[in-house]
DNA sequence: GTAATTCCTATTAAATCGATAGGATTAATA
DNA sequence: TATTAATCCTATCGATTTAATAGGAATTAC
């Protein structure tokens, strides 16, 4: 289940990207519009800003900004950062690997084999689908 | 992130699979065999009969069988029955639908074009994948 | 110096997960 | 028929995670 942390990060994101004008976006503004408690965003954003993924000004007529351009932005990295891994299990994960506590050995687990299938079939989709494609038109 | 109970519930099916014989596999010689404890992977098997995947014999020499032919016995309809909904959001979910409370309309909103994509993509390795695929030669 | 904003830490309520406990029910068999 | 061994059922518990809230510190525009 996709958490909301992730949900209503991404709706911001795709707020953010769709921004025009080069002034930061305010929390409150993405919170009235997208309805998100506004400071469960605001961790959120800072989540996403201290992965770089974000650039923020602070004090008065300060907000958030996108650090690159859209479609630098791979969906992988997103959720990696708000969702953790992207793996159903630790001893698939490319970026979070843990080995099993049971599994004696990984290549004859049959959920490890499924689960490798599972998850190269979800990176295909995270890594070619950028935010431009999330924050373009809409009957893409 | 893959619970335990269906991880658990996979490794039982595809013990269950492979053995031989016409008499049915008792709960303690899976939870054995496999590592999991017994009565968690009671409620677990109880479950799958509950949901017709499995059968099962009462008493002295009992214990549980498959309904069907390991070819005939799908991942997405393990994974639904253990898991439940195969997509990430309820709002992009077949067999467990539901709408999302804030958007407005569904497809306007990028967070669900991107788990539609995602869905597609799991789908069709869970419907592609069976239990025999599982329980098969380890080396495939 | 005031107002508006991000930044930071801590807390909380609710839900979920993994597991355990204890026994009721059923069936084989001696 | 009594014993044994298995599934079946319900309830509970502790730990973790999630979603959200609270309160204020730090920073900046004006």
């Amino acid at each position: 289940m996709l958490s909301k942390k992730t949900k209503y990060g991404l709706k911001a994101l795709t707020y953010i990207a769709r921004h025009k004008g080069d002034t930061p976006v305010q929390v409150g503004e993405i919170a009235k519009s997208e309805q998100i408690p506004q400071k469960f965003l605001e961790s959120i954003l800072l989540t996403l800003r201290k992965a770089g993924i974000l650039g923020s000004k602070k004090g008065k007529h300060g907000g958030y900004y996108l650090r690159k351009t859209p479609s630098d932005i791979k969906m992988t990295e997103v959720m990696r950062v708000l969702e953790g891994p992207i793996a159903m299990v630790p001893c698939v994960s490319l970026n979070f690997y843990e080995k099993c506590d049971d599994c004696p050995d990984e290549n004859l687990c049959s959920v490890h084999r499924l689960m490798v299938q599972v998850r190269d079939n979800t990176l295909y989709v995270l890594r070619s689908t950028t935010l431009e494609d999330l924050s373009g038109k809409k009957d893409v």
